[in-house]
DNA sequence: ATCGTGAATGGGAAAGATTATCATAAACTT
DNA sequence: AAGTTTATGATAATCTTTCCCATTCACGAT
């Protein structure tokens, strides 16, 4: 339950964040949303909740791995649940949609050109962008 | 000669393109610089020039792939002259330090994984985070 | 070299996203 | 229940980037 999602994570349970967390798993389809798009659907859904909060409840999520954020082209952040297994996106640069992926491979070259490098790799952001096929049918 | 890459690129040759462009040349070694870099440093080499001009300028040289633009976990852009052969980024977290790397087996991957997704392909963004070998000793 | 005209520039206002402030409200402790 | 600590929400502030528009500049034609 999320309820106990936050408390793992601690933090204590409050009513905001039991919203918020609560959004993000119910939106598991509709992934991907900004801090404005969490706050107006919570609006919507009758929650009185600020802007601000949403924005610190999402950077402590973050902060306990709870929640993943993203800087898709656009710039500002987005997020979404955070997996069990991680993955990368490809994103159609005329819709929008987002296919998600794993690659073993490529997560692991991303180890070794780290090593040969001589860092210690901590994360890394990985976005391809492209066409997709609806998309490419219409031009 | 910078003045030729201005206009290959479809541009017409004016002041604040050609120092743009010169700095951003010299600089080969500060790559990476944001477009508040570039305009501070042209002022301070006592050249006359707008902000709002620098982030047009650099906008269309991106257009016409003299600069690549990119965005680090910091948010804001920052762009460096566009190199012939593609090259990706490992960046440590501590000090900043960014170390250059072309790796053609995941970028064969990319495409590999964007074709089965049925899309085309037009860009990626990837970075590497971690902790540098001189970082890492410190601790 | 001078002119004329459309394109480019610079300064400041505006926008968009995110963070900081701070008085008030909600949680926890005792 | 009272006191203390922490979180919240409204708003102001910040930061980066874009927009606006009067003025200046670049360059092909004269
Ligand atoms: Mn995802
Ligand atoms: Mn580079
Ligand atoms: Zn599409
Ligand atoms: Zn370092």
């Amino acid at each position: 339950m999320s309820n106990q999602s936050i408390r793992n994570a601690g933090l204590k349970v409050t009513l905001p964040r039991l919203k918020v967390l609560q959004l993000l798993e119910e939106e598991s389809s509709k992934r991907h949303m900004s801090a404005e798009d969490l706050y107006k659907a919570l609006l919507e859904a009758g929650e009185e909740i600020g802007l601000a909060t949403v924005y610190r409840v999402l950077t402590q999520f973050e902060g306990a791995g709870l929640v993943v954020r993203h800087h898709f082209e656009s710039g500002h952040s987005v997020f979404e649940l955070s997996d069990d297994d991680h993955h990368d996106h490809l994103v159609c640069i005329k819709c929008g949609k987002i296919e998600e992926f794993a690659d073993p491979l490529i997560e692991q070259r991303q180890e070794e050109i780290a090593a040969k490098a001589g860092y210690e790799l901590t994360d890394h952001s990985f976005y391809l962008y492209g066409i997709c096929g609806d998309c490419g049918k219409k031009k």
